[in-house]
DNA sequence: TATTATTAATATGTATTACATATATACATC
DNA sequence: GATGTATATATGTAATACATATTAATAATA
């Protein structure tokens, strides 16, 4: 059987038993954001490896965000950045087809389930601004420029939902996105019979329940649910 | 201004400069997974830096799970796992109580959206898996056992909406959301008055519509909905 | 001939040593 | 007190050597 993320102890290097004892470590002595660790050489010493492998293991950890270093301060403990390292791999053109459809519709599912997010954070601020960018899609002459209003009502959603993990996940998802769209046949909206537009997705967001607006929002979606089988 | 991810290019590191170098290269030379990479003396000769430098930009890579190596088989392009990497930093222990807030969030927006995909891809089958969990859950004595039946059914319903990433992020924050259960005041779900069972949930998953479903889903999360403001 | 055993070549993994460099600290100078 | 200088320090980079797993070529065997 073979699982993801584990490796044989057979034919797990000195490198990766040192990052798991330095995990544990970090775990044991409960180490914070901001806690310093010791230095290198008395790493490497106190485990009885050379300081080129305990620095091998170590850049493992400051390439996860979980340490940072600089010169002659030492090593301290740091937050990491979960969506930046999930910025780094999310790469189309090494992500299985799959992968990338699940990424879709994970969007999707997103964009429909923070309606009620945004029905406990709105404020008329809020929707005033959304309608500021309607106004401008509508008047955007070029094609570019009207999806560049679009993309901008769904980030401001997003804003609006008051989550910054999420709204940030969906900027991480873009290119994405994009690149589901030019590979799927994915019709104009336009075409659809009862489309639902930005304009009438504010107005429910200022008359409507969430539930309204789910449907209102699955309907402006609607090219895209199609994909999915 | 300070973003996230970029630092100034003035303590920017030599790896720093090697890891964007190699980065353009994988990415301008179209390297797909399987394909295989020069070898470290050559990348480093022909970026002029020692093997030490260069072997520590491609241990970055590694960690991302970009590129693998084998002992004189050399290196390979690999498809990184997103949600193993996600996996390696998301530590209660580590996170910002407002991040692991919005993952909290971010879970019972997946919960609610993945409605949808429910209802595509269900069968009869899976509904009666559904049964079975709910049978064992009510016969379950203890409380352990009960919530061991509670977690595995929103594991299947994740299982049945057909899309391995979410179910695998719903495992990758079940320790955040079980951290967050902790901190959280939260009340048991008897106390709430129109909540809704996984027993009714099944019901409508068999004759309601997604909207009835996102409904009841709703209900029986109420008790960490109420923790949104 | 087919198969196995042995050997040599190869690329990564680990160790050692040395030095560069940014930063902090202490000290000296004005 | 502010500024400049010297020194110590921990990480960053380089160079070299060797260990080791694996491949490929070669030799030995049935």
């Amino acid at each position: 059987m073979k699982l993801q993320g584990i490796k044989p102890i057979e034919n797990m290097t000195q490198v990766d038993r040192i990052e798991m004892n330095l995990h544990d470590y970090f775990r044991n002595e409960n180490f914070l954001p901001g806690d310093s660790i010791p230095k290198e050489i008395e790493l490497a010493e106190a485990m009885g490896v050379s300081r080129t492998a305990m620095r091998e293991a170590l850049t493992r950890f400051k390439t996860l965000g979980i340490i940072e270093s600089k010169k002659n301060r030492g090593m301290v403990i740091t937050e990491p950045d979960v969506l930046q390292n999930m910025n780094r791999v999310l790469n189309p053109q090494l992500l299985h087809q799959d992968t990338m459809q699940d990424f879709f519709e994970l969007r999707l599912v997103i964009e429909l389930g923070i309606a009620d997010l945004l029905y406990v954070r709105k404020t008329d601020e809020d929707i005033k601004k959304l309608e500021e960018i309607v106004d401008k899609e509508n008047a955007a002459k070029s094609k570019a420029e009207k999806l560049k209003w679009d993309i901008e009502f769904h980030a401001t959603l997003y804003k609006i939902s008051g989550n910054q993990t999420i709204e940030r996940f969906q900027r991480t998802l873009m290119p994405v996105f994009d690149y589901m769209k030019n590979t799927l046949h994915i019709r104009s909206q336009e075409q659809t019979a009862d489309y639902v537009s930005h304009k009438v997705l504010i107005q429910i967001l200022k008359t409507g329940t969430v539930e309204d607006f789910r449907q209102g929002m699955y309907k402006h979606l609607m090219q895209y649910f199609e994909q999915i089988k």
